[in-house]
RNA sequence: GCCAUUGUAGCUCAGUUGGCAGAGCAGCUGAUUUGUAAUCAGCAGGUCGGGGGAUCGAAACCCUCCAAUGGCUCCA
């Protein structure tokens, strides 16, 4: 990556003009006082301005931007009756939303085609300043760039369009200068949205597409694309038999087969270790509630639509859990709790069901039934602060004990204060003073004492929780992102993401504070001085849900899992049937000492064998004969493919070392 | 739920303008006794996602439902 350059500018004249004609091959536009500018744009000051690089982080944003108009401008050559709305990029992929009759990826390679020809024209890409009225002349035929010229441009001021060729575009700005700039693009994929993402708007087809400064960089990230694509969780988990999905019967349910149910109780296990030393006593809870459980806690109102209900033919109406915290909840509540045994703290690998819509599942990362490594621990709010602290310590452990060193990132989502209609808050009444909890539309609001409707949002109890993880975050110096209207309807939270082996972002952890459920359901301990005090609830989730979690090792691993965590650790091979005792009897040795092993006797060749094997990706392939039955060894393969011979009980030992230290790397 | 694409043997996939439903792998039987990514031969395997329709005739065309995939929306 080529970095920005800093250089002296002078008032009155362009940017280009201190450009020399081989920085002019990849400067694409300047960054003065935090504003970007064009080029071609005139500096008002003289002082330092960093001129961008187009293989910079900025500059490639401005490629993709400018990338997402070549294609704008294509789609209008081509289809004359697409309006186009807008486009926006992230760091790597851009997209551009047309009101046009839908089409398919078939139909992308004349789009491709048309982009270049404007690319190859190197069509100049031209700042033009004029007044509103100017602006709205020329986009009077598409009502999106209205909405979007009198959203953004006050009556009576002007502001910037560019042209590139016949094609207009109403925008800010900044573009590489011209399309010839545009080298290395791809559309990828296509898909519809909504005008304003409003299910009751205009439908719109959204082109998604990437670009980068030059060939070879795009072909190394469609390679990584392709790479992604074939470490897909579902078909690993074919080729190994981990899991199935039977459509018709039971859509978005998945079914553990033997292989699979070894690698989720093995991470089940595991939980249960660290649940044990971290004070956290494992629970279970019931699947099915009456509803009444369900309007109590809240998540009726809220998620009503979404939840598995049924009614019985006496006319009881029950559902089953999305959550598990009720269940914690009843659990807690079978008895008084002193402040001296808080913190209680509950976990259970608990089971839950959520009706996904159909368009909205996705193998194991979206199932409609799934099981969170689930814990609620009831504290005194003097106790926050530890409890969040240790779980943010545990957090790292795990996931470089499991997956090697990955790259952890946080996420602070806390409630946006527009929005109290998707949060449980505190309200007090104007008229008598009452202080009372509620979720809803505001038009519905009114004291639950008096009936007054004059009621003022307190968001303390909010604050407080959001300030506790924040310090806790800050005190062990974790650098996080907040992330304002994505908080749980009930408090604020952390989320965890880790990065994979293909450095893509997954979330995993949650740790949420929970003010409002305790009022829900009237929990207390007694303090003190006898006093009923409310506790506060951590929810929390290391793994996240199992489900999710194997997606992830699977394809961070690409199936070569840690050996504990492995299916199938040994496969033995006997070099012909004449050898089968011996093999027979390493097998048994193997099961004796707790390693899963598997024998395969049939007539098969030694090579067709590992063929046929590879796709379940066992840790350890044994090859037995002549040499191995006199000397008491074995000819051992590892995952990678690399053979050693090993001693019969030199290789138990090592193996059961390899497996009780949860290693990532192999013993040799 | 919305848009696009897709659904043929356990798996991966052919099947042309509508004219007898195919292959490879896996499975079974037999031969082969094998030294680290496919030994040979034979056999068996199908409501072509479900339902409806136009046609002399449908896996293919039309309608409808179900499901999957890629996105959108959503994700307590």
């Amino acid at each position: 990556m080529n970095s920005n350059i800093i250089l002296k500018v002078e008032k009155g004249k362009k940017y280009s003009e201190f450009l020399d004609n081989n920085m002019k091959k990849n400067i694409i536009a300047c960054k003065q006082n935090s504003i970007m500018h064009d080029l071609s744009d005139v500096c008002d000051t003289s002082g330092d301005a960093e001129f961008i690089d187009i293989s910079s982080e900025e500059g490639l944003k401005i490629l993709r931007h400018s990338t997402a108009h070549l294609l704008a401008n294509a789609i209008v050559e081509l289809y004359p009756d697409a309006k186009p709305n807008t486009s926006n990029e992230d760091n790597i992929i851009f997209y551009y939303d047309f009101d046009m009759s839908p089409i398919s990826i078939d139909d992308f390679s004349p789009i491709e085609k048309k982009m270049e020809e404007i690319e190859k024209r190197n069509e100049p890409i031209e700042k033009i300043v004029l007044d509103k009225e100017g602006i709205l002349e020329i986009f009077k035929n598409n009502p999106y760039k209205t909405d979007k010229i009198n959203e953004n441009v006050n009556d009576g001021e002007a502001s910037s369009v560019y042209r590139e060729g016949n094609y207009m575009e109403f925008c800010r700005g900044p573009h590489v200068p011209s399309t010839g700039f545009i080298k290395a693009f791809k559309l990828l994929s296509v898909s519809s949205t909504n005008y304003e993402g409003d299910i009751n708007k205009q439908k719109m087809i959204r082109i998604y597409g990437t670009s980068f400064p030059e060939k070879k960089s795009l072909r190394e990230f469609l390679l990584r694309r392709e790479e992604a694509m074939k470490r897909d969780h579902r078909r690993i988990g074919h080729e190994m038999d981990l899991f199935i999905f039977d459509n018709e019967r039971a859509p978005g349910f998945p079914f553990y087969t033997p292989n699979g149910a070894i690698i989720r109780n093995e991470l089940i296990n595991y939980m249960k270790e660290l649940n044990e030393k971290n004070g956290w006593e494992d629970v279970w809870t019931p699947h099915i509630y009456r509803e009444t459980i369900w309007r109590e806690s809240g998540h009726y109102d809220k998620y009503k639509n979404d939840m598995f209900l049924f009614q019985l033919s006496n006319g009881d109406h029950y559902g089953l859990k999305p959550m598990n915290c009720p269940g914690h909840i009843a659990i807690f509540q079978r008895s008084v709790h002193s402040y001296r045994e808080m913190p209680v703290k509950y976990s259970e690998a608990g089971t839950v069901y959520r009706y996904e819509k159909s368009g909205e599942m996705g193998g194991l990362t979206r199932p409609r039934a799934f099981t969170i490594d689930d814990g609620h621990g009831f504290l005194r709010p003097d106790q926050i602060s530890e409890e969040v602290t240790s779980l943010l310590k545990t957090v790292p452990f795990i996931f470089n004990t499991i997956m090697g060193n990955s790259e952890i990132s946080y996420d602070l989502s806390t409630m946006d204060k527009d929005h109290p209609e998707n949060y449980l808050i505190s309200y007090i009444c104007f008229e008598c003073n009452q202080k009372f909890e509620m979720r809803g539309a505001s038009s519905e609001l009114k004291c639950p004492n008096c009936g007054s409707i004059r009621l003022k949002e307190d968001f303390s109890m909010w604050d407080n929780a959001t300030e506790n993880l924040k310090n806790a975050l800050n005190n062990l110096g974790l650098p996080y992102k907040e992330k304002p209207g994505d908080a749980a309807f009930y408090g604020p939270k952390i989320d965890v993401h880790i990065k994979d082996a293909l450095d893509r972002l997954w979330q995993v952890s949650t740790i949420q504070l929970d003010f409002f459920m305790p009022i829900n359901f009237d929990l207390s301990y007694i303090d003190a001085d006898s006093k009923k005090v409310r506790p506060v609830i951590l929810h929390r989730a290391i793994y996240g849900s199992y489900e999710r979690f194997i997606a992830i090792l699977l394809e961070h691993f690409n199936g070569k899992l840690p050996t504990w965590l492995s299916p199938v650790e040994a496969y033995i091979i006997p070099v012909s049937e004449n050898y089968s005792d011996y093999a027979e009897y390493v097998h048994r040795e193997l099961c004796k000492n707790h390693i899963r092993s598997k024998l395969d006797l049939s007539q098969n060749t030694i090579s067709k064998k590992i063929k046929l094997i590879r796709g379940m990706r066992p840790s350890y392939i044994i090859v037995v004969g002549e040499n191995e039955k006199n000397s008491g060894t074995i000819s051992v393969r590892n995952r990678n493919d690399r053979t050693k011979s090993y001693n019969l009980n030199d290789f138990i030992d090592n193996l059961d070392r390899e497996v009780r230290d949860h290693n990532i790397k192999q013993i040799f």
